[in-house]
DNA sequence: CTATTATAGCTAAGTGCTTAGCAATTGATA
DNA sequence: TATCAATTGCTAAGCACTTAGCTATAATAG
């Protein structure tokens, strides 16, 4: 059975064959599933108004535990994302009604996301069918499947991390580059 | 070890100990793991004045063979992005000279995207230390290790593929929605 | 042949992210 | 204690995508 990555790699065997690209097997699929699964999840979603990025905010503040008040900065940890889209995140669900931002007693400079009724409502709704969806998926691989899968996804995502933040690959390629001279 | 997921996990069964959310733990290892290989793969981009997507369609002119020429369509085919976006990203890349727009001899409404000398000297540079990037990432794992790491992912793609184009989806859940009344 | 429908590529407007830069408060240092 | 630095959360501007809607050409139906 051959997908669109097995195309690919054929491509380039023929174009360049005396380059070994199978990583790009391996990585491609990873891309694609991972964006597969993440439409898959949007539909569920979907049937409770919310999008990934909401039920995320939503998801962080329950599973906090009572009383479902986090700071901003922790959403953004969380989230792997700026304060900054945490802030734009948080505008639409208060506006919503499904989060309130309160004073933070113990740092004047900070606040509390604090989740509404509303918001518990909802995301108590959302949360099993959302599970249940990803068991849908998961569940073509049996239980040792699954843990073998894990195993071998941290260890890719270690090799993925390990030396990023080395300052050798801000490293400019200028002979590559000179036709170029993209002046923004 | 326990990562990210893990404290997800341990929060989650803490707060809603009657759910089981072991799906969690290989979904949401697998977004992560893939974003950490975006990331890592970003900073050898970043080298020859690139971004992922602009490798993209310089990558796909380039494995199509000579005369490296396809048409938008096919790209946004293969990116699995639209259209517009692909007229976007051609925008960028025909400003830098590294691609050029030409008329479809064979289609007057369509045309080709080809190929420049400046963008084929600098796909030719960046390629082979791009896949060396990835290598150095799937190295971690056996060959065997990551034939059954795609196998695993495969079916996670067809599982998550799975019915996606069925019309039930699009199913109101009202009552659970009914406080929001998220006017758009 | 003409009328209709489908296709190809584009711009415009909207969305959610990013980085840059702001004001306010806290913590560290002399 | 006064000052300087770090932290917190925010808006503004820029960027890459999306959908909607446009024009032009091709394919189809009568």
């Amino acid at each position: 059975m051959t997908d669109q990555v097995d195309r690919i790699l054929e491509q380039w065997s023929t174009e360049k064959p005396d380059l070994d690209v199978s990583p790009m097997a391996v990585i491609g699929r990873l891309s694609r599933t991972a964006l597969a699964v993440e439409s898959r999840l949007a539909a569920t979603f979907a049937r409770y108004g919310l999008d990934a990025s909401s039920f995320d905010v939503l998801a962080t503040l329950l599973r906090s535990g009572a009383p479902y008040r986090i700071s901003p900065a922790a959403l953004a940890r969380d989230a792997m994302i700026s304060t900054s889209a945490v802030a734009q995140r948080l505008n639409k669900l208060q506006t919503r009604g499904l989060v309130s931002r309160e004073a933070n007693p113990d740092d004047g400079r900070g606040i509390l996301v604090a989740l509404t009724d509303a918001g518990k409502r909802l995301i108590d709704a959302a949360l099993a069918p959302h599970v249940e969806t990803e068991r849908t998926i998961t569940q073509i691989l049996s239980d040792d499947e699954q843990s073998l899968l894990v195993g071998l996804l941290q260890r890719i995502n270690a090799a993925a991390t390990h030396g990023l933040n080395e300052s050798a690959q801000r490293t400019q390629v200028a002979s590559a580059n000179d036709e170029l001279s993209d002046p923004k």
